[in-house]
RNA sequence: GCGGUAUUGGUGAAGUGGUUAACACACCGGUUUGUGGAUCCGGCACGCAUGGGUUCGAUUCCCAUAUACCGCCCCA
């Protein structure tokens, strides 16, 4: 094997490729339906981009990017997430301008890049679709997000969907937090796991997300966040709890669910399912929430906030896979041509092509093979109806039309094919 | 970035330091000089991820590299 893709690349074959424009195509209509439009950025920005946007400490940035310096010296990186791109462009395209609609609903579906060590579900290069809707401070708009996530997966037939929202409040709850929680933690400082200690240190929020057994002993116990918001930050919560409850959309509260980022404020949110896909317990499929300062960050508003979500369709095809989730296969084909001799090639191919062209889909054999083997390709295609043409018919002016259902044959003239295909094909359908 | 397991044909796989690398599925051909899903028969890895090394001899042992998978880190 000489060549092989890149580590943490896959090939999406025909076969699979049908899951994916199912998917897709749902997303597409749907997300329409809420009147989001899509908007294609590139799939390389500046690095600044994305490093403005996750912070320059973070590992995504140190460690994950899959960044390069291009021909000009560039500093290029191969966009890691939707979100920075999008919030550029918003900006660079002046969207927040008194002309367009707000909030400014869009959604973005395509590959993204992290230089990682790939595991199942996790590639170098992967795929995500994800909303963002900017210029609102509304709960509801906050809700009106977690519902269109609820219902892509519904609507794709996936059941048993948990959705955990938190709140992180706005940037004073979450400075008092940060510092209730170091208070806390810093007396068990050297029962901490290793990794929480540097977490202490660096990001105090994300010891609540350990695994380590020991460390989430201690995050049980620890104070919660929802006690330390501010009173707007906490009519903002109540009024998400509210409409999620009016919208009959079950939800739990998960007051250890954070966001290394600071840009997150308020309302924070995870859909999970549980699949064997994904050995036991749920696994998150979407992840979203509530942002400030992206905007003024890349040079807008400063008072322009987002809110949004992203989902992994790599793991989310696993998922409906292992759910035996009916997904749309290859077109059956409706006519096989089956040709005997060389000197019906010519008769073969113009069948097929008129077949085509009356919208039907069409094929034949272009290895010379018998017709005995022509017959078994049209049956492993699932052809509903092969027309045999060999040197008999060619002089007669007609075609053999057999039903593969049924089995029974019929001699059709080919003028009548050429003319009128889709009546034939409606008459012996019936049967 | 760290640790572990694996790598045999189109696929699933068995196998051994020594002459022809099981078996099954798929595919191709024949049985039927022009008709599918069945039966029977035949074909299908000069090769065991790649590159070195040990050995009289390696797919089988050792090392390196690549890739996949699992765990950690991280996951905006």
């Amino acid at each position: 094997m000489r060549y092989q893709r890149p580590k943490g690349t896959a090939d999406i074959l025909p076969g699979q490729s049908e899951a994916w424009h199912f998917v897709e195509e749902t997303a597409r209509l749907l997300f329409g339906d809420y009147r989001y439009n899509e908007i294609r950025t590139p799939l390389f920005e500046s690095f600044d981009v994305f490093a403005r946007s996750a912070g320059d400490t973070s590992d995504v940035v140190t460690k994950e990017m899959y960044d390069f310096h291009d021909k000009g010296d560039r500093h290029i990186a191969l966009r890691p997430e939707g979100t920075a791109g999008v919030v550029r462009a918003y900006v660079e395209n002046k969207l927040y301008g008194p002309e367009f609609a707000k909030p400014y609903k869009a959604f973005y579906i395509g590959p993204m890049f992290r230089y990682e060590r790939p595991q199942s579900g996790r590639q170098r290069q992967f795929h995500q679709v994800g909303v963002e809707a900017f210029g609102s401070d509304s709960p509801a708009l906050d809700v009106e997000v977690i519902a269109m996530a609820t219902q892509f997966f519904e609507t794709l037939g996936l059941t048993g969907l948990r959705v955990a929202i938190n709140s992180l409040g706005d940037a004073e709850s979450r400075e008092n937090y940060r510092q209730a929680l170091i208070d806390y933690l810093k007396p068990h400082y050297d029962e901490l796991s290793d990794d929480s200690k540097e977490r202490l240190e660096k990001n105090p929020l994300r010891v609540l997300d350990s695994k380590d057994p020991k460390d989430q002993q201690f995050v049980e116990d620890a104070p919660s966040i929802l006690d330390y918001l501010t009173e707007s930050a906490q009519a903002h919560f109540t009024e998400v709890k509210a409409l999620l409850t009016e919208l009959k959309i079950d939800f739990e509260i998960d007051e250890t669910m954070v966001r290394g980022l600071d840009y997150y404020n308020h309302t924070i949110f995870e859909i999970m399912i549980e699949s064997e896909a994904f050995g036991k317990g749920y696994t998150t499929v979407c992840g979203g929430g509530r942002y400030s300062g992206l905007v003024k960050e890349f040079g807008g508003p400063a008072d322009v906030s987002g809110v949004g979500f992203g989902i992994g369709l790599e793991r989310l095809i696993l998922l409906l896979d292992s759910e035996g989730i009916e997904m749309p296969t290859a077109n059956d084909l409706d006519v096989y041509v089956v040709g005997i001799g060389d000197e019906t090639s010519h008769e073969t191919l113009k069948l097929v092509q008129a077949i085509r062209g009356f919208g039907f889909s069409a094929d034949r054999d272009f290895l010379d093979r018998k017709p005995k083997a022509q017959f078994k390709s049209a049956d492993r295609e699932k052809a509903s109806f092969v027309m045999t043409l060999g040197q008999n018919e060619l002089d007669a002016g007609t075609v053999n039309f057999k039903s593969m259902v049924t089995g029974k044959e019929d001699t059709i003239k080919l003028s009548d094919i050429y003319e009128d295909f889709p009546q034939i094909y409606d008459q012996h359908f019936e049967e």
